[in-house]
DNA sequence: GAGGCAG
DNA sequence: CTGCCTCAACGCTCC
DNA sequence: GGAGCG
């Protein structure tokens, strides 16, 4: 999302979609725009054209259209937004008061427009609408719905969503406003392919089940047509639901249907382009999720063997579905190196057998960027009651707020990529289990060079292993993701986080005491005068692990990497491990160097003897 | 990113 | 019917 | 006691 600041100051938020080439569309978010209606237009429209989406939702709090920020101001802001996409004119398109607001664009600057389409099924009889029709002399027949470009072709229009690996399309009763409930003139038009199948087999009902319980083996007879959410290479469908007999087939005409790879039968079905006024003639595949990414309509949602082969229970029809939905994938989430939300999701659920051992049992809290890293960030602890009933929550009571609060629990690779659909970049999670909160599983010295000399940090870390070696605390070192070293010491749910932290402490001081030029304890950043802070501050209740693997939220989209000791070299740049590159690293390595920490309880009394020895030593 | 709710 | 709001927190030091 | 720090 990048934005371009009017001469008052205001932010006017704008989304680029589809390829550069394309030909552009102006799309204006108004005040009667519905949230999901007009976000699945944009990326329907993405397929084909250049889409610049404005969003005055982020206008500021005097955004009324009627206050001082007029809607010929909000007009002037379109231009410049063109201008600033390097875009001579486009097609605009408005929804409700987008669409007022697109008509004065039309007015002031004819040059800079092509095509004029107005979307108003939301705010049909909205005042202000009214109000505007009339001063502008317009009546409701100027106004174009862009549904109606699928109108009476809803085989069309589920063919576009479905090449562009969108859920389905949503059919709403023009009257009708947007509600946040499902209701009977909201619907959600799934496009799950169906395809006609021979019988050979079934089980008996189980249960209350009447008829049929699932259908496997006999001599093919009957056809059925079943519909299904996929079907993985060489293995069974996922969710299929049996929707008819089919009477008028036999078994031999039941040929392989086309699979349901995503992208379709290839272009030209669901075609928008009737809407312009002037022909699409751009005929290059027009996908616009990139193909080696993430995509939620072929890429099996669980790790299920793929190689099995059908049985009964594949075929169970209304098996317990978990539902896992992926939205805007298209999002790009580090503008720089153009990755996408789908990306990072992507890179989640590929690298959850590393990162899940971490994660497990552990309270885990979400810094979530719906915006990417350039967008505004919150944290979240507490999870609200509509997250899907398969994630796991622990719940704790937090004396500083003194409520009850809802922790989520990543158990698995659906439940990492549920957390980055939600826009989580980093993961962080406690350093206790919900067995044994108060006891933490290790402690933690953050080495954080901020402004002094990035290659003290690798001497120091050094400093920090040979002295951990020789008192006998096992330790290990990943990257934070930044410029700085995480170092770990296994506990073993031993010890209290303030024994964790003062034996952080007590390390800290002794490598501090060794190389007084380069580290610092101090917690005050003018004390510092420059070196490199050794940050044992980070072990108490409720402090939280950047987990191994994450994401860091910063151009080049860097993960924290574990090490092994002997990588930790002069010449090392925590920024060579990325999203794009981690999983070749992994994937190269027999064993997580870090692993270990989890579960190594080492003798900690001996330990400190030795500690206090160095410290009368020193 | 998505539900809740004031106006 | 729309726009706006909310979404964390510990232990320490400095002022 | 409140703001700042990570």
């Amino acid at each position: 999302m990048a934005y371009a600041r009017t001469s008052d100051g205001i932010r006017v938020h704008y989304e680029v979609l589809g390829r550069a080439s394309a030909p552009p569309v102006l799309m204006i978010q108004g005040l009667g725009a519905d949230k999901h209606g007009w976000d699945m237009q944009r990326y329907v429209f993405a397929a084909k054209y250049r889409v610049i989406a404005l969003d005055n939702r982020g206008a500021g709090r005097s955004d009324k259209p009627f206050g001082h920020y007029s809607l010929e101001q909000m007009a002037d802001d379109a231009i410049a937004v063109l201008d600033a996409c390097g875009v001579d004119s486009a097609h605009v398109i408005g929804a409700s008061m987008g669409g007022a607001i697109s008509q004065i664009v039309a007015v002031k600057y004819p040059e800079r427009v092509r095509s004029l389409t107005l979307v108003c099924t939301a705010c049909r009889n909205h005042p202000w609408r009214r109000e505007l029709l009339e001063g502008l002399d317009l009546d409701d027949a100027d106004m174009v719905d862009v549904p109606a470009a699928f109108e009476g072709d809803l085989d069309a229009a589920l063919a576009s969503s479905r090449q562009l690996g969108l859920e389905g399309v949503v059919a709403k009763r023009a009257s009708s406003p947007y509600r946040s409930t499902r209701s009977r003139d909201w619907l959600k038009m799934k496009s799950d392919p169906e395809a006609d199948f021979a019988i050979c087999g079934y089980t008996p009902p189980k249960g209350s089940r009447n008829g049929i319980g699932a259908l496997h083996w006999i001599e093919p007879e009957l056809v059925v047509q079943v519909r299904y959410r996929e079907w993985p290479v060489d293995s069974a469908l996922r969710f299929p639901v049996f929707v008819r007999l089919r009477p008028d087939k036999t078994p031999h005409e039941c040929g392989m249907p086309l699979r349901h790879t995503g992208e379709g039968g290839g272009d030209g079905e669901g075609d928008l382009a009737a809407v312009f006024d002037e022909p699409v003639v751009d005929d290059r595949p027009a996908i616009v999720p990139d193909p080696d990414l993430f995509d939620p309509v072929t890429d099996p949602v669980d790790d299920t063997d793929p190689g099995r082969l059908p049985d009964a229970s594949a075929l169970e029809v209304d098996a317990p579905i978990r539902e896992l939905r992926l939205t805007r994938l298209h999002k790009v989430f580090w503008p720089e190196e153009q990755i996408t939300k789908g990306e990072l999701i992507e890179y989640y659920r590929a690298v959850a057998p590393a990162i899940l051992p971490y994660l497990k049992d552990r309270p885990t809290v979400l810094t979530r960027y719906p915006d990417g890293i350039t967008g505004e960030m919150f944290f979240q602890k507490d999870m609200p009651g509509w997250i899907p009933p398969w994630l796991r929550t622990t719940t704790l009571w937090s004396e500083h707020s003194q409520r009850e609060i809802h922790y989520v629990l990543v158990d698995d690779a659906d439940g990492l990529a549920y957390v980055a659909n939600l826009g989580s970049i980093p993961i962080h999670c406690w350093a206790s289990r919900t067995t044994s909160l108060e006891k933490p599983d290790w402690a933690i010295v953050d080495l954080d060079p901020k402004n002094a000399p990035r290659e003290w940090v690798v001497p120091l870390a050094l400093a920090i292993h040979a002295l951990c070696d020789d008192v006998k605390l096992p330790n290990y070192v990943k990257t934070s993701g930044q410029s700085g070293l995480h170092v770990l010491i296994p506990l073993g749910g031993q010890c209290t986080f303030e024994q964790a932290r003062t034996l952080a402490y007590l390390i800290g001081l002794l490598v501090e005491r060794q190389h007084p030029d380069m580290a610092t304890t101090n917690r005050n950043p003018a004390a510092r005068g420059g070196r490199v802070y050794l940050d044992w501050g980070q072990n108490a209740h409720g402090q939280l692990l950047v987990a191994p693997y994450s994401v860091r939220p910063v151009a080049g989209a860097p993960v924290s990497m574990p090490l092994e000791w002997p990588e930790v070299v002069p010449d090392l740049d925590p920024k060579v491990f990325h999203l794009r590159n981690a999983l070749a690293r992994i994937a190269a390595r027999a064993h997580d160097p870090c692993l270990p920490v989890l579960d190594e309880r080492p003798d900690l009394a001996a330990a400190l003897v030795e500690l206090e020895r160095h410290a009368k030593d020193g």
